[in-house]
DNA sequence: GGCAACCTTTGATCTGGATCAAGTCAAAGT
DNA sequence: ACTTTGACTTGATCCAGATCAAAGGTTGCC
């Protein structure tokens, strides 16, 4: 059984070639030769389970994760024992890249689901992108994006009301769920209400609130961690603060 | 007077070698001589006056720039003709990094006073960093920095009350003035009330009373945009809600 | 199956900080 | 000196969303 040895051999290291969220990820623009050598250094890792840590506040920095499915949140340690909900991180989308500076985690990732990840050695990676410019090209992009979306965040927490901020957080799951092949307007929520009002500044029982009112306004149904989009047009208005009658504030 | 050719020579290029934020800017962990070709890269850029752009949102990425002197306000445009302030630069930081990705501009930088900066043409730099492995190294601890700075407002903002947020700001002045070799408990704030509330979520108002009540609980003399830190202790414990009888959020 | 822990919803109340509304003050021009 | 202008302060009021309280619903565990 030949076949079967070259098979199980095959499916001990990571094919980012065959990965279905390549195109996301690190081996966006590799030459194949080039995705081969990044697939020497990334590792499997073993599948998470729903509330596993990946990593915590405090851990040495090693590697860079990248989720292939499944989901996993992120969040810092906030004063007094409380935490912020720093992100949810959904495949393709690679985890860590706050922790290069300080070569230490501050903030812990968990599993929200059963997930798998692959596992990049940052020093290797950091010697592999040396080489190949276009790998280096891809991490500058990946740690600009990264800020951009923190800055998003900013925006949202910043000046945005809980009405917006919950529609916001709505539309970008779907966006990023488009991006990944599945559907924008029909979809499941791995985290739990609570932690999507830590993550965007609102008590549970706003979130809570504003689902129920969305559904009431038609613009989704709502079935406990179920959603579906009825009405993307108006809840992209709202999510920006052009819903109806609204003023800007002042500050 | 040859002496004369050869230094007004000297300071038409930029001379990372003697810059006083050279150590907390991109030459960091440089070899003198890697050091000199990021110089032949860097141009000096002309000084801007207060009010002047550094670029504006929607312009085209070219280059990064680092404040040599005075300071810098990037904002990012919000709905409905608001703007949202993303950060406050002094010398010896970077702007612009967050335009890598999408190679545009999302947000606006404008000199908050009389301001000296380098630019840096990050295609220049780009193709510079893939032969220095330290350049390389440095950017990426850069760029993860402001990941981390960002991460730090995502938890100001979604979890201190603002007395927290005005003491966390005037701190995090306070260290960072240091760092450059300036009094931690003696400084002037280049921007106004109005800038400083945008920037962390509070109306012009609210920032005004808490610089009152901080001045009559003895914490700091304010006068004007002179600030005289007293009692940095007591501000610390302030900053992290630690302060007298506090409990924790719940979300 | 049945209990326990937790998550979610819904209603009532409370409050931190926004908003509204006058001033006060300093720098710059006339 | 006197007005203008814009930034800052201070007081009064208001309100979005937090907090408190009390049910239901789910899920998982023994």
């Amino acid at each position: 059984m030949n076949q079967r040895n070259i098979l199980s051999f095959e499916t001990l290291r990571v094919a980012c070639k065959n990965c279905s969220v390549g195109a996301l990820c690190l081996p966006l623009g590799l030459e194949p030769e080039e995705v081969g050598r990044l697939e020497d250094i990334v590792k499997r890792a073993r599948p998470l389970q729903r509330g596993d840590f990946l990593f915590r506040d405090g851990d040495r920095f090693r590697s860079l994760y990248v989720v292939k499915t499944g989901s996993v949140k992120s969040y810092a340690p906030s004063a007094e024992g409380g935490e912020q909900v720093l992100g949810f991180h959904l495949p393709g989308e690679i985890i860590g890249l706050d922790a290069i500076d300080k070569d230490a985690h501050a903030c812990s990732a968990k599993a929200l689901e059963t997930s798998a990840l692959c596992e990049i050695p940052f020093p290797r990676l950091e010697e592999l992108s040396t080489v190949i410019p276009s790998l280096q090209r891809q991490m500058y992009r990946l740690l600009s994006k990264e800020i951009s979306n923190e800055t998003d965040m900013l925006l949202l927490l910043g000046k945005k009301s809980a009405e917006e901020r919950l529609a916001t957080f709505v539309l970008n799951m779907s966006k990023r769920l488009q991006q990944r092949g599945l559907s924008p307007t029909d979809f499941h929520l791995s985290m739990s209400r609570h932690e999507i009002g830590n993550y965007l500044g609102l008590a549970v029982e706003t979130v809570s609130r504003l689902f129920t009112r969305y559904q009431d306004d038609g613009l989704m149904v709502v079935d406990r961690k179920h959603i579906q989009l009825i009405d993307l047009d108006a809840l992209e208005s709202l999510s920006n603060g052009s819903g109806p009658t609204r003023q800007q504030q002042r500050n």
